[in-house]
RNA sequence: CGGGGUGUAGCGCAGCCUGGUAGCGCAACUGCUUUGGGAGCAGUGGGUCGGGAGUUCGAAUCUCUCCACCCCGACCA
């Protein structure tokens, strides 16, 4: 591709509201332009690197298996309401009206489109397993879209959906497809983890995410130092890192400590430190309000809290009125000691001794608690989330804290939707089955950002090769003016097309620092520059977009040093 | 959803308080010079000042209203 003939529309200024390096380097490259909060136009360039991402997903997933298809983004809302998920789903779903009146949603997911198929296409056992998949635009109406492509509204997809006769097969084919995302990831060179998750609002068992790590992810992950283990801190067991409680030494004392209404307040006022008190949360229970009850310098997991019997889901907060009506007094004052309603504790919390927490009294609260003399024995469940250095639930070892950024997600569905949808074969007994699913989603769009994120620097994005919209940018210096500039340049465009290198030929009538500037923006990995000098010797000069070092190559090795450079990844071509 | 903010040329912004000819930088276009790391000079084009209503002789500026976009928050008592 010659750029004159191509549209490179880079900007040297950055837009205000770009926020992270893969926000900002998309919008100055040109490979984006957003049309709406959280709605994108791709442009050639984007669409460029896109199509690439698409196609190594595309090879895995036919490698594993799978069959692609194509599956309808309108979706009429009959469908969602066979899985009750029309009312379920919450404001995400975008929904709409045709001129009769009929309602539809705009996909944000197709289960419910891919298991109405499934009914219609699989009868009998011996068709299964199954795999299909699509690369589909899907839309979700999110709380607040940022961060460019990485966080948007309108997304490119790729969703696979398996079924099966029993679990045992929905197991191996879950292992299959965790098998094509390592793959996958591992073929556009990213440094990623999967990792144990939860299941969330599609519901299932088994389920991991893979990450791409990286400083502005917006998950945290939890690794142990000494394992393999690995989970989403939403998910990840907490433990207490030790069984009971050391004995008690103090006795319970009360304190007037006016003003004061967070950990904060309570530890500089009574001297001790976060770890030696608790806080007391009030949630909505099943039938009234309900305490949980964490150490002060710990946070609550609400997806853990939701699970358990008694608490309401979702979880949802007492307001100030419903607690001062149940306790007498309000936020800021609680306390386990003496409260009126049900409490579930933390481990964490279980196993402290002579700690300090809220009196249930305005301005007052107590030290030197104690469990069972202070407090009845509590019911006690694992409902904060992990910090840094807890025991990893293993047993090996610590954890460690990583961002990631979430850029796949497989579950084990189990037989929710087919259930729900009648989704069912003719097993060998002769009798119908409902299906076990499993469903498999990558973020095409959001590899593209996540890519950057890892891999950029001042200068502009470094792609990754397999991901690169062009392998090889050639640079001429001074063609305008330069007969034999022009002759090799344009001698050496045609050699390395033939030699089926996807390269990209700056043949503008520029000065040479915006050619080298826009190329390191765009992040070609490979660069060759030919120019009077290097011809007088007979040489090109090469340089990787990794690499801050130049290396001349004899002008008749060039094509071949640059194969040996691209290790292989060649796309046999046609010229023009 | 709550709070805050911003809408003026393609992008980044000034002007608004204190009403009176709509500006600057970058980008674009033309010409000349320049040509190994975002060139210089000269010139040119480009605006319903987010929309609507109002006050006024006169509104980018003041008032009301609607809209869009951005940021923060939406357990941590």
């Amino acid at each position: 591709m010659k750029v004159t003939n191509f549209h490179l529309a880079t900007t040297r200024e950055t837009p205000a509201d770009a926020e992270i390096a893969s926000h900002r380097l998309m919008l100055r490259c040109g490979m984006v332009r957003k049309l709406t909060s959280g709605i994108y136009t791709w442009s050639p360039l984007g669409l460029r690197v896109l199509r690439k991402v698409e196609q190594v997903v595309r090879e895995e997933m036919n490698r594993a298996g799978a069959l692609e298809m194509l599956m309808p983004s309108v979706q009429p809302s009959e469908l969602w309401e066979e899985t009750g998920r029309w009312d379920q789903f919450g404001p995400q779903l975008l929904k709409m009206t045709d001129r009769g009146g009929r309602q539809y949603a705009f996909g944000p997911t197709h289960e419910e489109v891919i298991t109405d198929w499934a009914r219609q296409e699989l009868k009998s056992y011996k068709q299964l397993p199954a795999t299909f998949y699509q690369i589909q635009t899907k839309f979700r109406d999110e709380i607040r879209p940022r961060f460019g492509v990485m966080r948007s509204r309108e997304f490119i997809m790729k969703d696979a959906y398996s079924f099966h006769i029993d679990n045992d097969s929905l197991q191996e084919s879950y292992e299959i497809m965790h098998a094509a995302y390592s793959a996958i990831f591992t073929r556009l060179e990213l440094n990623f983890r999967a990792v144990q998750a939860d299941s969330g609002a599609i519901g299932g068992s088994q389920s991991h995410e893979f990450h791409v790590l990286a400083d502005s992810g917006e998950d945290l992950i939890a690794f142990s130092d000494m394992s393999e283990y690995a989970a989403n801190t939403e998910m990840a067991e907490a433990l207490p890192g030790i069984d009971t409680a050391p004995a008690a030494t103090e006795t319970l004392q009360q304190h007037a400590t006016p003003g004061c209404h967070t950990i904060e307040d309570v530890c500089k006022a009574l001297d001790v430190g976060a770890k030696q008190t608790v806080k007391t949360l009030v949630v909505e229970a099943e039938d009234g309000l309900i305490a949980l009850v964490l150490r002060g310098d710990h946070s609550l997991n609400e997806l853990k809290a939701e699970k358990l019997d008694g608490v309401k889901s979702p979880l949802q907060m007492a307001d100030e009125e419903q607690i001062k009506a149940a306790i007498g007094c309000g936020t800021g004052s609680l306390g386990p000691a003496g409260l009126p309603i049900p409490m579930i504790v933390d481990r964490s919390a279980a196993v402290l001794a002579d700690f300090v927490c809220g009196a249930n009294e305005k301005g007052f609260h107590s030290s030197g608690i104690n469990w069972g003399r202070d407090v009845q024995a509590p019911r006690i469940e694992d409902i904060r989330v992990v910090v840094a250095g807890d025991p990893s639930p293993d047993g090996k070892g610590s954890l460690s804290l990583l961002r990631g950024i979430e850029v796949g997600h497989i579950f084990q569905l189990g037989s929710k939707y087919s259930e729900a949808m009648n989704a069912v074969v003719l097993g060998e007994d002769g009798k119908a089955h409902a299906m076990p699913m499993g469903c498999y989603g990558i973020g095409v769009t959001r590899i593209v950002a996540a890519a950057i994120e890892q891999n950029h620097d001042d200068r502009g994005i470094i792609w990754p090769l397999p991901m690169a919209p062009f392998q090889v940018v050639l640079l001429p210096m001074n063609m305008k003016k330069s007969l034999r500039v022009r002759e090799a340049a344009e001698a050496l465009y045609a050699e390395l097309q033939d030699a089926g290198i996807d390269v990209l030929f700056d043949d503008r009538p520029l000065r040479p620092g915006v050619m080298f500037n826009d190329m390191e923006l765009i992040g070609i990995p490979h660069r060759v520059v030919v120019g009077e000098r290097g011809l007088d010797a007979g040489e090109i000069e090469y340089r990787a977009r990794s690499e801050s070092e130049n290396v001349q190559v004899p002008l008749s090795e060039i094509v071949s040093y640059l194969k040996q450079r691209l290790g292989g990844h060649l796309c046999p071509r046609v010229r023009p």
